[in-house]
DNA sequence: TTTCTAACA
DNA sequence: TGTTAGTA
């Protein structure tokens, strides 16, 4: 059975905790892909203390950048290149945006 | 829930 | 190579 619903009030989306068979059921695979796929690389969801994966919000959406790029053809390897670069890419313009106007408003006040 | 293993396309 | 299914 999943686990607990968890009263995560969306602050913080890397935090978010699901239980794989809700991932699974949410992505429509079974839990042995996401094992499979945390074990090539992609991802790196959260334990709990007794071993458990709890994956996040950002998990998820990964997950589904998986799941595209396993369709368009790609092997899991070319997956991890493409998600490692994308990720460099998002940190990349973090940076150039902050270097742009140090006062921009990343997210409030 | 976890892991591993075997079989299939 | 990736997915599925069964097992302990």
């Amino acid at each position: 059975m999943p686990e607990d619903p968890a009263p995560t009030d969306g602050s913080d989306p890397s935090r978010g905790v699901y239980g794989i068979s809700v991932v699974s059921d949410l992505l429509g695979t079974g839990v042995q892909n996401l094992r499979a796929y945390e074990r090539a690389g992609l991802l790196t969801p959260d334990r709990t203390a007794g071993g458990t994966r709890l994956y996040s919000p950002d998990d998820v959406a990964r997950l589904r950048r998986v799941q595209r790029l396993l369709a368009e053809g790609l092997n899991l390897v070319g997956v991890g290149r493409v998600l490692d670069l994308e990720d460099n890419l998002a940190d990349a313009h973090e940076q150039l945006d902050r270097a742009r106007d140090p006062q921009a408003p990343t997210s409030s006040s």
